[in-house]
DNA sequence: ATGGAGATGCTCT
DNA sequence: GAGCATCTCCATA
């Protein structure tokens, strides 16, 4: 079946999310993946931290507040696949498209708990450095958690609905009360909307950093 | 614990 | 050229 050889760690009867699942919008959906567990080949991590990226015109905040550009274009898209892009000359972040073709919105995965294939995630995030990384750390921040699923721009465009290397399962959704809401991280402006969700006192939620902008 | 600054390159104006 | 959906190291306390 395709859920198995996921790495055995994963939820008893945890299914592959449709792609109906992705055909809302963004500050919809993202509640609704917390808990879940995405999965690219030995690495599975369990979601405890998202953001949501509003509608075209409509978020200053998001990538696609101005339309279409080569670099968006995934957003764009049809629903259930990665947008994963290159931002401070050094990292890649990932999202989930949501919506359908023709209207750009998504999730930013922020952080989750690594529940598979961790020595992999820690092989990767110590890669050509003498640095230690606690398992808490290991996909704790969009950066890392891309790192710790092996997300580059390769990743842009690929489905996340089965057949496919990626998946994002059922898992073990949190307790509505569980869930938390607050304003985005690291964002300039549309800091009205509290489209950043996460999973009250998870250790693996990354720490909340405000925007700050750069010196020259 | 908290804060500052550097690294580094792509995208869009 | 400006600004970035960030991370890590180092300083101070």
């Amino acid at each position: 079946m395709w859920a198995d050889g996921l790495g055995g760690h994963l939820p008893a009867g945890s299914a592959p999310l449709t792609r109906e699942f992705f055909d809302r919008p963004g500050p919809e959906v993202a509640p609704d993946l917390l808990g879940r567990v995405i999965s690219h080949g030995p690495v599975s991590v369990r979601l405890t931290e998202v953001e949501a990226y509003g509608m075209p015109g409509e978020d200053p905040a998001s990538h696609t507040y101005r339309g279409r550009t080569p670099r968006n274009a995934v957003m764009f898209g049809p629903p259930g696949h990665l947008y994963v892009y290159f931002t401070y000359g050094m990292h890649f972040c990932a999202n989930l498209v949501c919506l359908p073709e023709g209207v750009g919105s998504g999730v930013l995965l922020r952080a989750g708990e690594v529940v598979a294939g961790a020595e992999v995630a820690l092989a990767r995030r110590t890669a050509g450095a003498g640095r230690t990384v606690t398992a808490r750390d290991l996909a704790r921040g969009p950066a890392r958690l891309a790192v710790a699923l092996g997300f580059t721009r390769e990743h842009d465009g690929l489905d996340v609905c089965p057949p496919g290397p990626v998946g994002v399962l059922e898992g073990d959704p949190p307790k509505p009360g569980a869930i938390m809401s607050g304003p985005r991280t690291g964002v300039s402006s549309g800091q009205e909307t509290p489209w950043r969700f996460w999973i009250a006192a998870d250790p693996t939620v990354s720490p909340y950093r405000p925007h700050v902008p750069r010196r020259r």
